[in-house]
RNA sequence: GGCGCCAUGGCCAAGUGGUAAGGCAUAGGUCUGCAACACCUUGAUCACCAGUUCAAAUCUGGUUGGCGCCUCCA
């Protein structure tokens, strides 16, 4: 499998320092909020990243933090009159429903940067130990002039940075581009003690610490949105780096914007969407099949009408797969004959076409036209006369990739009970015997009827096939 | 100012040296009692200019247009 690293600015064969094993951290949000559609994009990206691998054989460890100490946080709180601890622990909630309705798999740990105080503060200590950073009045910096390859991960050189720094309120630092990493609490914030006073950590060493805790010091693949690069992750690199003295992380995959009107989402620009609201309107699964049908890497636009448009093809996937089972469910014959057996030999392609995108740095949206073309192929080939098992193994192939994706293709969004059930059975037989005595005003009626249920009906060679719309 | 990305049919979107995948939408047709599902058919020379090459959407240079990072941000 090939990677693109923003480190090399090329796409590097995916090795792993262990065989058979992969460890992936994913910079998790600042949990003051609901998360936006554009925070959706890594959780399915990666997610889909993380099913990969697995399904190629890898094991995957999987981190992503919870950033729950914050001034974001601490100034949300004291707007809503609670304690950070409580506000936090409510989005964490919420971010992590989102999660499973984008039916993103859990982390092997989603570490919060409040349980992490002691392996943050020992990092921080290595750093002053080796020279790395420096204390001013109780805050400590990291020094960047120290670390001879800042700058590697985002391309950027300490010159340009100086040249294009904004003003500078800060004084206590020596250079510009130093950062904090430690910082005195404000009377009435939460504090932890330090070496160094009381305060809390600077943002970017919580993901240094949270890395090398739970998964060591050297990672494989480290990912995020890209707007981390720098100065999130450029930091990352020269704190783990310098505190460990060895390869932060070998792949560093980003993921584009998903933008509104071509423009970056900004909440004074008013085109900000939760996910919340969006799943008013359509599916968690369509927001992850819109998510997936671009390459991770390009800006994707977000609108109404393209959602819309990414629900209908993910219905027509939904639908021939619903067909196959209606077709092996109702299929005269059970045995697979020799033609079908070279059928299926004939559809191994379509798993092969899927790898092989897959392979080519994550291109889903390449991977989703093997579907579709599977999809095409069991239209055309799985016939009402097919036998039961020829139509159970072309469905199982194509859930499988469904699958890898994160997605259900038999899973059904809309709410049915027994009972809606048992109704609409009858009115299907009602309809039946209208249509056998040929009285079709009668039959159209029931259509209608249940079409004014959500009910959409399709007479096959095997008789009526019922779905909600 | 520094660094970087993008420009493919009505819309979305792959392809990155050998004469343009796929989806949505549209139109016509087949199937159907009608419909639905499905199938068939229908459409682009790839922003522009110049260059490299037997050959370029695909490489190089330039132009135009759009966007991002450099400040919290997925």
């Amino acid at each position: 499998m090939k990677i693109y690293n923003t480190m090399s600015k090329r796409k590097e064969e995916f090795v792993p320092l262990e065989p058979g094993k992969v460890k992936m951290y994913v910079c998790g949000p600042t949990v003051y909020n609901f998360i936006h559609i554009g925070n959706a994009r890594p959780y399915v990206v990666f997610d889909t990243m993380r099913r990969y691998l697995e399904y190629k054989g890898y094991e995957v460890q999987y981190i992503q933090n919870f950033t729950d100490v914050d001034d974001k946080i601490i100034n949300r709180a004291n707007e809503e009159n609670v304690t950070m601890e409580a506000l936090a622990n409510k989005y964490i909630e919420e971010v992590l429903k989102d999660a499973e309705g984008l039916n993103v798999k859990k982390a092997t740990h989603h570490p919060r940067v409040t349980e992490e105080m002691p392996q943050i503060i020992e990092m921080i200590t290595t750093l002053m130990d080796k020279g790395f950073a420096y204390e001013k009045q109780g805050t400590v910096y990291f020094n960047t002039d120290a670390f001879a390859d800042y700058g590697k991960l985002s391309h950027k050189n300490l010159e340009d940075l100086e040249a294009g720094a904004r003003v500078d309120v800060d004084s206590l630092k020596e250079h510009t581009s130093d950062f904090v990493l430690w910082k005195p609490n404000k009377p009435g914030e939460p504090k932890w003690e330090s070496p160094w006073g009381s305060g809390r950590p600077g943002w970017h060493i919580e993901c240094s610490a949270m890395a090398k805790r739970y998964l060591g010091e050297t990672i494989d693949i480290h990912a995020g949105g890209e707007d981390l690069i720098f100065p999130h992750h450029e930091n990352e690199v020269a704190q783990s780096e310098c505190a460990n003295g060895t390869t932060f992380a070998k792949y560093w995959m980003h993921n584009g914007f998903i933008n509104v009107d071509n423009q970056k989402m900004s909440k004074s620009k008013g085109n900000f969407f939760l996910l919340r609201d969006i799943v008013e309107s359509f599916p968690y699964e369509v927001v992850r099949f819109f998510i997936l049908s671009g390459h991770y890497r390009m800006p994707i636009n977000f609108s109404d009408e393209l959602v819309k448009s990414a629900e209908a093809s993910l219905t027509r996937i939904k639908t021939a797969v619903k067909n196959l089972q209606f077709k092996l469910e109702n299929a005269s014959c059970e045995k697979i004959s020799d033609e079908e057996l070279k059928l299926v030999d004939e559809a191994k392609k379509f798993r092969a076409d899927f790898e092989e995108s897959m392979d080519d740095d994550l291109n889903t949206a390449d991977a989703v036209t093997a579907i579709f073309e599977f999809v095409k192929f069991a239209n055309i080939n799985v016939t009402d006369s097919s036998s039961k098992e020829f139509a159970e193994k072309i469905k199982s192939e194509i859930n499988l990739l469904g699958e890898v994706l994160g997605l259900n293709f038999e899973q059904d969004t809309k709410n049915e009970n027994n009972e809606d059930a048992k109704k609409i059975e009858e009115l299907i037989a009602k309809r039946q015997d209208a249509r056998k005595a040929k009285d079709f005003g009668a039959a159209d009626k029931i259509r209608n009827e249940l079409q004014e249920m959500g009910v959409v009906l399709e007479d096959t060679s095997q008789g009526v096939r019922w779905s909600y719309k």
